[in-house]
DNA sequence: ACCCCACCTGCCCGAACGGGCAGGGGGGCC
DNA sequence: GGCCCCCCTGCCCGTTCGGGCAGGTGGGGT
């Protein structure tokens, strides 16, 4: 009602209740910003966003200590429920992978939890509004991942997941044989692919890539 | 009921400015309960607690991108200068060996972010009445660690974490040994002591297992 | 003084790896 | 039908790795 037709309406996703509280505190402060709910997981927050129907989304990309990045597919499924609906991604990594795919997913904005107060506020405003909202940072990576397709980097098939599973546990190429029914020759040729692909030159490097950047 | 005289007088330490703003809100609701500084760095810190003399410090392990525990060795400076100082640490991770760490360098209390906010309150009080507090998962951790040695892993050198981290960027031994002003030799030795502590047999495993605890 | 520990080095050897070659089979799409 | 992609397999070859042996140095703490 009155002047309603300004003020952002905003639901919190993260797992940390303090992290959510002090958001809420801080946020209320601004009085074009109200926070009309609240969720600590994914489901919770689906459920929220369709109850509440908020103008904008902060949510963190971390949602428990199991997935890292359980809030892309988050970001995925809010923005095909609800079309239009302002996806501001708000974490600690600056992860240029994380970036874009959050992008992908439907994100209009990333910022690091580090950001100032003022320019958090800033970016929920503009999500709100409908334009895009990065930190300076978080833009400087989207930039590099576009004309630089150095993170663009091929999709990984299914077999060659399961093989760089089986490589981050310290198996040799025949024990993963073993492990998928396939020979010693053929682990090679997945993981000679696997390396190609991530643009390395070592399994460790490999391991260590894919764990980056959350593929294992 | 306590009165004035038992205020707790607080500062923060944390490397996001949002995460200080949502505390300070969050603790100034209660009426035992004072913020009288914040830093978002080592120095700052040391600096702050120096000059205001508070009787807890509520620290970030990780204070930077860099580092992932600058916050311990800010623990053991704060908790050496400043005998009886209350130190709890309120970090993301729950690592059974950070815990630990931390009680080694002078923490009385260590809770994760996730934790409700009357826990962190009541934990702060604890640790300013000179008591420990530890959320249930963090203590379940600390009396893991004491009689079974689980997952208390052999502490890496030094040395071993720079083989370590030039290992995960698919550095052959003698590449490392180039690097580090080593022969490859060393490097095999290095490499070896790492995957002894790490418990692991490969050096993919070893990057892996490093990632995931955040080793590197 | 001593010992411990982190650090460094050489040698040997069998196993594993990385990259190249060659090929075959099945499924989906146009 | 042809094309493409993913998956699978064999062989060769030089390099790297992992584990064992032997040893030396320097700094810190008892």
């Amino acid at each position: 009602m009155s002047t309603a037709a300004a003020v952002s309406r905003i639901v919190l996703v993260d797992d940390h209740a303090i992290l959510r509280e002090g958001l809420r505190s801080v946020l209320e402060r601004e009085p074009d910003l109200t926070v009309v709910g609240e969720a600590s997981s994914f489901d919770e927050a689906v459920a929220v966003v369709a109850r509440v129907g908020p103008d904008v989304v902060l949510l963190d990309l971390k949602l428990s200590a199991r997935s890292d990045h359980e809030g892309l597919e988050l970001c995925t499924v809010l923005s095909r429920a609800h079309p239009g609906l302002g996806l501001l991604v708000l974490t600690t990594f600056l992860d240029e992978h994380l970036v874009v795919q959050a992008v992908h997913a439907g994100a209009r904005g990333y910022v690091v939890k580090d950001v100032d107060t003022t320019e958090l506020v800033r970016a929920i405003r503009a999500v709100s509004l409908g334009e895009s909202a990065f930190d300076a940072r978080s833009a400087a990576a989207v930039v590099r991942s576009l004309n630089g397709r150095s993170v663009q980097r091929e999709r990984l098939t299914d077999r060659e997941l399961d093989v760089l599973r089986l490589l981050a546990n310290g198996l040799s190429n025949k024990d993963i044989g073993g492990r998928l029914y396939i020979s010693a020759t053929t682990v090679k040729f997945h993981v000679s692919n696997i390396m190609r692909k991530l643009e390395v030159s070592r399994r460790a490097e490999a391991v260590y890539a894919a764990s980056k950047s959350g593929l294992i």
